[in-house]
DNA sequence: AAGTGGTCTAGACCACGTT
DNA sequence: ACGTGGTCTAGACCACTTT
């Protein structure tokens, strides 16, 4: 582990266990430096890590401001899958294909997943928390991925875990667009609501390391059940479900 | 401007442009410090702040991939702002106040201002765009907010920007929280939507530079009018409306 | 006036990807 | 084997805040 990350770690561990109280000012950086015995620009980025989580505020000329720690910022890899998530908050996740095919690439997937032309791998799955129904998810995944998707176990728990082992396929980078819609007659069959109740609408389209587009995605969640949390600064953003 | 800033800068146009093509990688750092006359660390600094923006995709011993530059990323400001975010895209926000008073700070009040007993200044403001109602906010300010935001004028454009300019007010960092949720009677009265029909709602805490609670606040915006953008990657995730 | 963070320099070594 | 990014060192000067 790199030096600068424990060292946040460190701090971030001061600040819950109450040695750094909420609203006091951190030392300076050149006495942490001295402190931990490393060079002031390893501090410098250690402390980074903090301000982009909004652990601390900073401004220039002042000693930096204790905000306190936010319950565990969920990682990349818990944000765009949902079993990960879902296991991350001690939930458990249940999930059902309910249809799997290869279907010819609308104009909109074309453009969407930047292929040239032929077919898609078009999934709709029902995923539920605690046995609850609470999201229906249609994917459409580019050539490449969708012939490895058909290829996964029924009861493969997470399609992310097994695309990265199986298929070194990685999910790298995500777009997320959320906004609201109303329940669809078969949204509302799969989900157990009314037509036309209200939904979270999280459409998504996901990336490889080398920027190639792997699948994209709407999902519609039940209201109530999930809500995106986003804390933002002058600097930075940082995002996690809840 | 800081000079890692404006190569940042730089290289975004050159993406823009066409010089460093999607897809394509970007030329070493070594190689850009040289170029730019700068020490690589500028270049790093640079680089980081691109990379933050999704417009690069990083991995260790691998030339840095062009993932090309997104739509004008929200600052902070245009993200807090209803009115600023509207200004930037083009569009004429309207807003109208149905009612502001003070009001006696309930449990949940204190816990998200962080006072102690006494009241909170409540507003409730409708805010539309392009003539069409668009949003309903409902916003309680702390005492020391709610003095100030008292006497603003009524025609006055964008509560943020008064607060800074005359009060010396600065919004530095907030949470935000996104749900779906169903239009309330009150809501529907005034975003002219059917009762019941799917809003999303947008939850906020505002905090100044020193980690000081300002407001909280409920927006709730009709299906369709705005959604929320974001963009996550192992390493960082950015956001903005659209 | 003194302290502090923001920026910048000019290197070094290591882990990892590419060839 | 080589190139590249990731990490780290040990300073310097400036802009800003605090005292």
């Amino acid at each position: 582990m790199a030096k600068y990350h424990a060292i946040a770690d460190s701090v971030r561990a001061a600040i819950a266990g109450g040695h750094y109280p909420l609203g006091s000012r951190l030392p300076g950086e050149r006495k942490l430096s001295q402190e931990y015995g490393v060079a002031p620009g390893t501090i410098r980025q250690a402390l980074a890590e903090l301000v982009t989580e909004g652990a601390l505020a900073s401004r220039q000329g002042s000693r930096k401001i204790v905000m306190g720690v936010s319950e565990k910022t969920g990682t990349f890899a818990e944000f765009r899958s949902f079993a990960q998530w879902a296991w991350s908050r001690g939930r458990t996740p249940s999930g059902q294909v309910i249809s799997a095919q290869w279907q010819v690439a609308t104009s909109y997937d074309r453009e969407q997943l930047r292929i040239d032309a032929g077919r898609v791998y078009s999934v709709l799955r029902i995923r539920g928390l605690d046995g609850e129904p609470t999201m229906v998810e249609r994917t459409r995944y580019s050539p490449r991925v969708g012939e490895r998707v058909e290829q996964i176990p029924d009861d493969c728990a997470s399609v992310t875990i097994w695309l990265a082992d199986e298929a070194a396929i990685v999910f790298a980078r995500a777009e997320h667009r959320f906004s609201a819609c109303s329940a669809s007659a078969e949204d509302a069959r799969h989900l157990q609501v009314r037509r036309g109740a209200p939904l979270l609408s999280h459409h998504r389209i996901s990336f490889d390391q080398n920027g190639t587009p792997l699948e994209w995605s709407e999902d519609r969640y039940i209201a109530g059940g999930v809500s995106l949390v986003v804390g933002n600064s002058t600097n930075s953003n940082v995002l996690r479900w809840a």
